[in-house]
DNA sequence: ATAATAAAAGATATTATTGTCTTTTATTAT
DNA sequence: ATAATAAAAGACAATAATATCTTTTATTAT
């Protein structure tokens, strides 16, 4: 479904979001072991993320990551289109070059209907949202 | 979605259906045309489902792939399940070592009834469900 | 000012996926 | 029997995804 690129970017700002000021950082070593994902490769898709403005980032001592309540607010659709591009809402499940209602593959209607609730689970749902069900515990991001 | 391996396998015996019959055959070189896939690729791919019986194959002159009506009507889950595995159907979108109710991530909720649709859509259709909408030209394996 | 800190940037390494080519084996028509 | 055909098998190549390491730059606390 989504890359590993993309699943620790969506873990990686769940996580950060914990912190709710919009103001305390957190490294990226903290951020690495709270999603048990690589550490020097997260650090790069933080890179990617804080360029586009999804989290922010604070060099130096007490430095980090953070995001403000507008970030925490944005749909994960804005992460996934970022990192995996658009393919998994706007291409065909069978890889044929263009998707088409006219021309559609063998699976178009029936996949229709799950492209279309894809879309939509990652759209009404905030990073915020997701990380709301972490801090009432009724999610994690990570197991042992 | 699915890997490009994956694609090739549903589109191949899709494109293998339209001998109904059971007994003409079709080679790796008019397939791969068909479906607009490397020609090497997909006669390894033949390969493999052949072993595992998803096809039927036949050297020498004449010689190809075919499918009996017992192949045809196999669900495309079969073909997923033996390219790609389960990981689609069993594993977790954020890739949590392992999925489960009482510990789950907190896409959980929201992508367990679109994993539920997947898998019906996958179950319920057979390789000759989709290859009616070809014959019926309602739909096309490959595009120009 | 200086040293410590932590991200940014760049380079490199590893692995998996995708794609291609060559040789071998089985089949069939002649 | 023989030659032609086509898949099976094995080896190889190219690319993309994932992961790691090193150097540079900005910030801050001292
Ligand atoms: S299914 Fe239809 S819409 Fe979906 S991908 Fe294939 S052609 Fe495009
Ligand atoms: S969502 Fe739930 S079921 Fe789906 S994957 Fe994550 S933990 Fe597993």
């Amino acid at each position: 479904m989504f890359s590993k690129t993309c699943e620790y970017a969506i873990k990686a700002t769940i996580f950060i979001a914990q912190q709710r000021d919009g103001i305390t950082c957190v490294g990226v070593k903290e951020i690495a072991k709270g999603i048990h994902a690589p550490e020097y490769f997260v650090a790069k898709i933080l890179q990617e993320l804080s360029r586009k403005k999804i989290v922010s980032s604070v060099k130096g001592p007490n430095g980090g990551f953070c995001m403000s309540e507008a970030q925490m607010n944005k749909p994960v659709l804005d992460i996934v289109l970022l990192i995996d591009g658009d393919g998994l809402l706007n291409s065909c499940v069978l890889g044929l070059e263009h998707c088409s209602n006219i021309n559609p593959c063998p699976m178009h209607h029936e996949y229709q209907k799950i492209k279309q609730s894809v879309r939509n689970m990652l759209e009404k749902n905030t990073i915020l949202d997701f990380n709301n069900l972490v801090l009432a515990k009724k999610a994690v991001l990570f197991m042992n």
